[in-house]
DNA sequence: CCCGGTATTGTCCTTTGGTCCAATGGTGAT
DNA sequence: ATCACCATTGGACCAAAGGACAATACCGGG
């Protein structure tokens, strides 16, 4: 059987998941994210859910999804994946290595935080690949208004445009 | 195209696949193991492996196993998963994430095959963060040819724009 | 020789993206 | 209360992106 629940956006999402859990028992629970976020998946995670994707995932990719957790798997995607490699691996052999970290850090959390809340969720959505009207309809704003948060981040972040923000947050480029 | 490779067991399974890598470039190894270990997995997706699973699975498990590698995903059993969740929570204060992913980002492979060369080159190019002006300059053609190659190339690969185009060719989504 | 695929370029047009200048209202700190 | 910061929106304007329709040229195979 195959349910679809949309959460509240108010509470926290583990949260809402333990109770659905106390009231279901042995359910498994796919998460799809509209804007993926590593801490939130992990937390997700230990918390018993059995995926976490991407919900502008394809049909095909979510029916992969299914098949991998109804066989007793647990999904999670590829970059999420990359991360806890290589983070784990980092802890395991025990090399501090504080420039590498900071370096990397830097990027998603130090850059991240020069943004408002709002400028960061633009700048998520926009990562993801929406276009300035989809990010409008999803936060329930102008067109006009997320101009001019992207215009923000792009100052900020000193990105040219959205391509290259999109490049940014998403790692594969440092600058 | 599947091959069997048995390791020789005096060596280490890690310096025997960066040979492999080495001499047939872009290829996608799945790891069976007689018996299961943690590290030596941690060690092998960190080389470079798509897939680590039991020997002793099933038919139907490794087929799955093949489905999920060929789609560009990571395949890692659930007990590893588990662990490596516990043991990224615990060191979790601050994360690692980008100079190791860089070099192991090559998913293209698949779905650039439908592209000739100039619409690869094109392609590529776009998905680093170039304008068409810049691709251009770059391939010493005109832009309007660099419109028409890009245009090519989303039809073809099925991306609504060049934000898209750079997430699928970047591994972020396979949509 | 003719056909199909590739590469190239053109023009015209519409939609998006991005910047500039400017304004209003809320909120928290001084 | 005043100031700094944030969110919001408007209008104008220009650059870039992308689609529609079409033409030319090269090259290999039937």
């Amino acid at each position: 059987m195959l349910v679809w629940l949309r959460l509240q956006e108010a509470r926290s999402a583990v949260e809402q998941l333990a109770e659905l859990y106390k009231a279901l028992g042995d359910v498994r629970v796919i998460v799809l994210a509209d804007q993926p976020d590593g801490d939130e998946a992990l937390n997700l995670f230990s918390a018993g859910v059995r995926g976490y994707c991407n919900a502008h995932a394809t049909a095909a990719n979510l029916r992969q999804v299914a098949g991998v957790v109804e066989a007793g798997g647990l999904w999670i995607g590829e970059s999420l994946m990359k991360r806890l490699v290589v983070s784990t691996q980092a802890a395991i052999s025990r090399l501090p290595d504080a420039k590498l970290l900071r370096e990397s850090i830097s990027v998603e959390a130090g850059a991240m935080s020069a943004l408002t809340k709002r400028e960061e969720e633009v700048a998520r959505a926009v990562a993801n690949g929406a276009s300035n009207k989809e990010v409008a309809r999803q936060c329930g704003i102008t067109e006009r208004t997320v101009k001019a948060h992207v215009g923000a981040v792009f100052q900020k972040l000193k990105a040219r445009d959205r391509l290259h923000l999109a490049l940014m947050l998403n790692g594969q480029r440092s600058s």
